[in-house]
DNA sequence: TATTGTTATACTCTATAACTATA
DNA sequence: TATAGTTATAGAGTATAACAATA
């Protein structure tokens, strides 16, 4: 038996394609304003706003690791980066001595602010100006499964092979 | 009257957020298969793609840098490579001798199909699992438009001023 | 003068491997 | 032994600016 079928219809293929472009797009124009407005990556900012979102401002460096996508040492290259900016800090973790606590500072809350409107302007622009608030939740709920199912996918070829080794 | 509503609904931001979270993991994946099935950058990938697609197995320069979302430079650099290994050419246009004519090689044909079904693979299993045919449609509508307004964009902020000078 | 493409260069980012330290 | 993080290093990719050639 076929592991899986190995193809794609057009309406597939055309999503797929619809997918890259727009995202490629929005990516482009959202690292600009980053870039002039802040001075920001697009990695730096994903790491300023989870840390702004916890409730501690906080993060271990590994949780960060985890939602980032990235390898150990880009993520400490990239919180190097943020602290050499003094817009993040980083102190060992009270209760795990191997463990590093990431977290951000009142300036990097400022950055925050300063970059938010524009990021949010962008988008909105961009991405919803042509769907309506029904399309936005459309697609919300078509990608919300799919995030999860990639979270939760099994080594298939190459994967992080992070937690638990895989070959 | 306000330039436009700066401000993203709950929804719209777990759409977006769910999107970038999305295309970065499949993008990841897509990635690895490529350079591990036939040593293939993303770009490169994009660029013998649309090479392969189009009738004549050639595009000028400037329609690859339209289509790729690139610096001419880097465009340059891209398909210097391809050549390089043998994937594609670059000869003169014969109608206008500025412009260079860029064209897949049966080498790259080849290569094209040995690294498209693992690439489908990635894509169907990772992207479309979670999804009905109804799903891929729903999304396929609703990314073309977006696709469409983003292609069509004035530079509101920070355009790529090729074509026209905007401000 | 505007467009097409290349080159040189500098810089950012990412990954791999080796290493330290704690659990 | 397994986990958390850093460092050194090497390489890929990108953008900018200056340049050459044709329309």
């Amino acid at each position: 038996m076929p592991d899986s079928p190995p193809s794609l219809d057009p309406v597939q293929l055309g999503a797929y394609f619809d997918l890259v472009e727009v995202t490629s797009l929005l990516r482009h124009a959202v690292e600009q304003q980053l870039r002039e407005t802040g001075d920001l990556s697009y990695v730096q900012f994903q790491l300023l706003a989870r840390l702004g979102d916890s409730p501690t401002g906080s993060h271990r460096m590994t949780d960060l690791a985890d939602g980032v996508v990235y390898s150990r040492s880009g993520l400490t290259y990239q919180v190097g980066l943020l602290e050499k900016e003094g817009l993040a800090v980083r102190a060992p973790s009270p209760d795990d001595e191997r463990s590093i606590t990431v977290t951000i500072t009142d300036a990097g809350r400022e950055l925050l602010a300063k970059v938010l409107p524009g990021h949010v302007e962008v988008v909105s622009g961009l991405l919803f100006e042509p769907l309506s608030r029904d399309d936005a939740k459309t697609l919300a709920g078509l990608l919300a499964p799919v995030r999860d199912h990639m979270r939760s996918t099994p080594p298939r070829s190459a994967a992080p092979r992070r937690r638990k080794g895989g070959a």
